[in-house]
DNA sequence: AGTGATAAGATGGTCCCGCC
DNA sequence: GGCGGGACCATCTTATCACT
C-alpha cells in the first residue's frame, strides 16, 4: 500500500501526489495545481516540501494539517524501510515503490546448496563488493555481474572442490528502472526451483532462459489441460523411457546438432537418428526440427512441472 | 563437417523340436 | 513337464558412401 492508497482509504477521496513540475509520482492522476501552501475548494491542493498533494474533495484546514503531518510520518517510515539491510529486504514484504533505484546495476544469484558452504562463498567474495544472505535452501549473492555463466561456472567449480554436490545456481536480472533487487532475488531463486522441478540436480540457470517453464509452472492447470486434452497421451511412453528422454535432452543441449549430440552420448550418429525416429513414431514429432522440438520440450516440461 | 540412405552386424526374445 | 539347442525375427547399432 502506498501513501496515496492509505489516504484514499482514510478520506474516501481520490488522491494524487505530484512533483513540483506536475509529474504524477503516485496515486491517481486527478489534476495538479502549483500552490504555495494550502488551497481548499472542490479540489484540495497541499504543498508539502517539493510535492503537491491533490485531493478530489473539500477538506477543512485542520484536516489538511493532519494530512501534512501524516505525510511526513509516512515518508519517514518509508525511508526507514529503504535503509534496511539487504537481508531484511529479501525476507520481508517491502513494497516495490520503496525499492526502486536501490541496488541499481546489481544482479542477484541464488546458490542452492547446503548452508554450510556459506563461509566458503564468503571467502570467495572477500574483498569484492558483494553481499551474501542465506535462507533455508541456499545463499543469495548480490553484486555487479558482467558474465553470469562464467562467474557461476567458477563458483560451481570452487564448491565442487570443497565437496559440494548437486549445486544449482540461478540468476535474476540486473536491477534497473522498475526492476528491483527483490524482483532479481525472486527470479534467481525461482530459476533454481524450476530447474529442480525439471529434474536437474546441478547446473546454471538464468531467469531469461526459464521464462517458458515459469509460465507453465505458474499457469492455470485447467487451461493447460484444455490444450493437452485429446492429445499427447503417447508422450508418456517417451517420458517414462529414460534413454529416449536423455537422448532428446542431449540433442537440445547440442542445439539440434546430430553429430555433436551423438559424440556426447558416445553413440553412433545413426543410432541417435534411429532413436529420434523412434520418438517421432511415438509422438509424431520430429525433434530434429526446431518447431517440433519446442513442442516436444514444452509438453515434457508440463509433465515434469505439473504432473509430479 | 554435416547429412541422408542403405547395408550389414550384434543382440535379445520367441517358438519349435528333440532329449531326458 | 522341464530343459537345452537351433532357427527365426524384430530391434538396435555400426559402417560406408555419395552428396552438399
Amino acid at each position: 500500500m502506498s501513501f496515496c492508497d492509505d489516504l484514499h482509504l482514510a478520506l474516501g477521496y481520490e488522491i494524487g501526489l505530484y512533483d513540483i513540475n506536475g509529474n504524477l509520482k503516485e496515486g491517481k492522476d486527478i489534476g495538479f495545481k502549483d500552490v504555495d501552501g494550502i488551497e481548499i475548494g472542490d479540489f484540495t491542493f497541499i504543498r508539502i516540501g517539493d510535492n503537491i498533494l491533490s485531493i478530489k474533495g473539500k477538506l477543512s484546514q485542520d484536516a489538511c494539517n493532519l494530512v501534512k503531518l501524516y505525510f511526513s510520518f509516512y515518508k519517514n517510515k518509508e525511508a526507514a524501510d529503504v535503509l534496511q539491510p539487504l537481508e531484511y529486504i529479501l525476507k520481508n514484504d517491502v513494497s516495490k515503490e520503496k525499492l526502486i533505484g536501490k541496488f541499481l546495476n546489481k544482479t542477484t544469484m541464488y546458490i542452492m546448496c547446503p548452508i554450510k558452504y556459506f563461509n566458503i562463498l564468503e571467502s570467495i567474495y572477500d574483498g569484492y563488493e558483494a553481499e551474501l544472505v542465506k535462507d533455508d535452501e541456499g545463499i543469495y549473492i548480490v553484486k555487479e555481474i558482467e558474465n553470469f555463466e562464467e562467474e557461476a561456472e567458477s563458483i560451481l567449480e570452487e564448491l565442487k572442490q570443497e565437496g559440494a554436490n548437486n549445486v544449482i545456481i540461478g540468476s535474476g536480472r540486473q536491477v534497473k528502472g522498475d526492476y528491483t533487487i527483490k524482483n532479481s532475488a525472486i527470479h534467481a531463486k525461482t530459476s533454481c526451483l524450476l530447474a529442480k522441478n525439471l529434474g536437474y540436480n546441478e547446473g546454471i540457470f538464468h531467469i531469461d532462459k526459464m521464462i517458458l517453464y515459469g509460465i507453465i509452472s505458474e499457469g492455470d492447470m485447467a487451461k493447460i489441460d484444455f490444450y493437452l486434452n485429446g492429445g499427447y497421451e503417447n508422450f508418456y511412453d517417451v517420458y517414462r523411457d529414460k534413454e529416449l528422454i536423455n537422448t532428446a535432452e542431449e540433442l537440445f543441449r547440442c542445439h539440434l546438432n546430430i553429430s555433436e549430440a551423438s559424440r556426447r552420448l558416445y553413440l553412433h550418429r545413426n543410432t541417435l537418428l534411429y532413436r529420434i525416429e523412434k520418438i517421432k513414431a511415438i509422438t509424431g514429432l520430429d525433434i530434429k526440427k526446431f518447431e517440433e522440438a519446442v513442442v516436444f520440450r514444452t509438453v515434457i516440461s508440463i509433465f515434469k512441472l505439473k504432473r509430479k
